[in-house]
DNA sequence: CGCCCCTTTGAATTTTGTCAAGAGCCGTGG
DNA sequence: CCACGGCTCTTGACAAAATTCAAAGGGGCG
C-alpha cells in the first residue's frame, strides 16, 4: 500500500519547476503558504488510484514513472500514456467525474496529492496555474489525438518503432542507453499488440544491430534505419 | 469555399443550451453585447481549418456534422472525432499550439468563428464560461482515452459494434432510423479499418437481421445480438 | 439511359495472434 | 556457492484476422 511521506514544500519542491507551478512567481508562494499537499510513496505495480473512483484528489508525479490504464471487462488492458516527473493525472474531478483510467506504478514512485478543492482555488486565485494546467490538459488531448493516430493507422512494426523513438527522445540517458522499466507486456498494452509480436520485432532489430538492449536500458544505435520503419513511406 | 452568412448572436442563438454559453445566466449577456462571432457555413467534404496551421480561432458548431482528422504523410487518415451540434473545437490556440487536426465538414455545416482572444476574456470574466470549457476539455480527453482502448485492444468486429451502438445512441432518431452520414472508407478511417472489412460486417449483419440501413440511416434491429458482438466476453 | 461513385463479394496474401516449448535471468534458500 | 523455482523473454509452427487486389453490382444524378 501507499505510505505517506509527509507533507510537501511545493516552494522547495525539487520538481517544482516541472510542475504546475513552475511560473508563479517567488512573491506569490505566500499566499498559498497554507497549502501543503501529501506525498505518497508507492513500490512497483501499486494502485494510485482505481478506474471508476471518485476523484477527490489531481496527483503530481515527483519521483518515478506511472501507468494510466483502462481494462476491458473480459481483461484485455491498454496503457492510455506513461507518465514521468513533473506530470499532472488524475483531474477528472475537474469535470465532477469519477477517474477514467487506473494509475499504477511502474517504478518505485513518488506522488503528491492534491486536494481538488484547494487546487480548483489556487487556479482561480493565480492566473499562472490556470494556464500552467490547461496547457496541460491540452497536451494531455494532443498526445491521446497523436496516440489514436498511432493505434488506428500503423502497423505492428511502425507503432513500435515510433514508440522506441519517442522514448529515448524523452528519456534521461546514461551514456547513451536510456531506461525501459516497461515489460514486453506492457509495450503491447501500450501500443495494442501481444507479448510475442513486440518480442519478434525486438529482437530482430537487436539482430540487425539497428538498437541494443541490456538490464533495462535501450539504446538506438541505427536512428535512420529505425525511422524509416516508422511509416513504410514517408518522414512520420 | 466558406461562405460568412453574417454575425451571431449568442443570446438568442437556436443551439445557445448546448454552448458553452448554456449556463451564462441571461442577465450576464448584457456584458458580452458586444461579442458577435461570424457564422460560417461550409459544404459537405469542405475543411474548416488544416493541422499544423496557426489557430486564431475556436470554433462551435451550430448545424451538421464536422470530423476531426489527422493524416500520416503516406496518406493513412485517422478520423479522430465526429462533432455534433453544440461541439467545441480547434481550441489549440489556448495552449499557443497550431490545430493538431483537420475539421472538415461531413454534412452541409454552419459554425461560428470564435476569435481566440476574446474568448479567452469571456473565459476570464465569467466562471460559467471557463467551467464549461474546462468541461468539454476533460470530456474530450476522456473520448479520446476511451477510443484509444477501442483502438487498441477490440477487434474489427467489435469496434464496429461498438461504435453503431454508441453512434445510435446519441443520433436524433426519424421513426427509429438515425442519419448515418459516414461512408465505409470514413467508419474505416475512424475504426482503423479497410473499407472491404467494414462492408463485409455490415452486409454480414443486415443479412442476419441485426441491422438495417437504407439511404444513409441505419437502425439496430437486435440490440442484445449486437452488444453480444461489442466484447466476446463481458459487458463492454 | 448511361456514367460515376460507392459498395459488395471473392480469392489470395500478409499480418498478427495463439499455443507451446525452451532459454535466460534472478533471487532465495539450502 | 550452487541449485532450484518462478519469472519473463524468445522462437517456432500453426491458425485466425485483416488487408490487398480484382471484379462485379447497385443507386443516384445529369
Amino acid at each position: 500500500m501507499s505510505h505517506i511521506q509527509g507533507r510537501g514544500q511545493c516552494r522547495t519542491c525539487h520538481i517544482r519547476h516541472l510542475s504546475i507551478f513552475a511560473r508563479l512567481p517567488e512573491a506569490r508562494f505566500e499566499q498559498i503558504q497554507g497549502f501543503h499537499p501529501a506525498v505518497l510513496s508507492f513500490q512497483t505495480d501499486e494502485t494510485i488510484y482505481h478506474q471508476g473512483t471518485i476523484a477527490a484528489h489531481a496527483y503530481t508525479l515527483r519521483k518515478g514513472i506511472v501507468k494510466l490504464t483502462k481494462m476491458l471487462p473480459n481483461g484485455r488492458t491498454q496503457i492510455l500514456r506513461v507518465l514521468q516527473s513533473g506530470d499532472l493525472f488524475g483531474f477528472e474531478g475537474f469535470a465532477d467525474q469519477p477517474y477514467n483510467q487506473t494509475a499504477i506504478a511502474l517504478t518505485a514512485c513518488e506522488v503528491c496529492r492534491l486536494p481538488l478543492s484547494e487546487l480548483n482555488d489556487l487556479k482561480r486565485q493565480h492566473i499562472e496555474i490556470e494556464q500552467a494546467m490547461t496547457n496541460r490538459w491540452l497536451q494531455h488531448l494532443r498526445e491521446a489525438e497523436d496516440m489514436m493516430l498511432e493505434l488506428g493507422a500503423k502497423k505492428a512494426g511502425e507503432r513500435l518503432a515510433s514508440f522506441l523513438m519517442r522514448w529515448c527522445e524523452h528519456g534521461p540517458v546514461h551514456n547513451g542507453w536510456v531506461d525501459l522499466p516497461l515489460s514486453r507486456a506492457e509495450i503491447g498494452e501500450l501500443l495494442g499488440l501481444t507479448i510475442e509480436t513486440v518480442s519478434r520485432f525486438l529482437s530482430d532489430w537487436k539482430r540487425q544491430g539497428m538498437i541494443g538492449e541490456q538490464r533495462g536500458m535501450i539504446q538506438i544505435q541505427d536512428v535512420t534505419g529505425l525511422r524509416e520503419l516508422v511509416c513504410s513511406s514517408g518522414s512520420c
